[in-house]
DNA sequence: TAGGCGATGGTCT
DNA sequence: GACCATCGCCTAC
């Protein structure tokens, strides 16, 4: 997914930030089951999961993998490209690098809410466009959690200039050349 | 660049 | 009633 472009109603950008979530680890929200808010997360992949966050903001995730598996990837920031006046003005911002360098920021430029939770990713107002070359991932640990702190599922476009926070040089050294999932426990 | 903290409300126990 | 997959603003250095 990384360096891929992600439109809402023309505007949006590359994405260069996202963590992974799946059911058999406790920091996702499928972990306890299906419930109201997490159901899409249940369904088959290449829908749009929305969840309110810490009742202020809105984030956004994509439904991956197979049906039943109940992940999916947080979108963590994005480069902006298309329609940068209109997030500037839904930002109330100038600084172009902090308009969607954050879940919470790129919904809000994005202009993404709970009405969007279950649409999907290939139909309007979604649309994406897919990357024309490989681009080279940055790999750490998830931001902002209080469960399963270890798994290293943060990645990022290298050397971007938009990431959320950067990501420390000698954990994602250690991380790229090492990690295996056969090394973390997930119960 | 890092850490502390208040705002704020849905979700689940 | 506790817990947050956050942000922006503030200090300190």
């Amino acid at each position: 997914m990384i360096g891929t472009t992600l439109l809402v109603d023309g505007v949006g950008g590359i994405i260069v930030e996202v963590e992974a979530y799946h059911h058999t680890e406790p920091a996702a929200h499928s972990f306890r089951g299906p419930t109201p808010r997490n159901r899409v997360m249940f369904g088959p992949p290449g829908f749009v999961y929305v969840y309110r966050s810490y009742g202020i903001h809105w984030c956004v995730n994509f439904v991956c993998e197979r049906e039943g598996s109940a992940s999916a990837v947080l979108i963590r920031a994005l480069e902006p490209t298309h329609g940068i006046a209109a997030m500037r003005r839904r930002r109330h911002l100038h600084d172009e690098r902090s308009l969607c360098s954050g879940p919470g920021k790129l919904t809000e430029a994005l202009g993404i809410t709970d009405k969007h939770n279950a649409l999907a990713l290939d139909k309007p107002p979604f649309a994406l466009h897919a990357r024309n070359s490989t681009p080279e991932i940055v790999t750490g640990v998830r931001i902002g959690l209080t469960k399963a702190v270890e798994l290293p599922w943060r990645h990022g476009l290298k050397g971007s200039k938009f990431l959320s926070r950067p990501f420390p040089a000698a954990s994602s050294r250690r991380l790229n050349h090492r990690v295996s999932l056969d090394d973390f426990a997930i119960e």
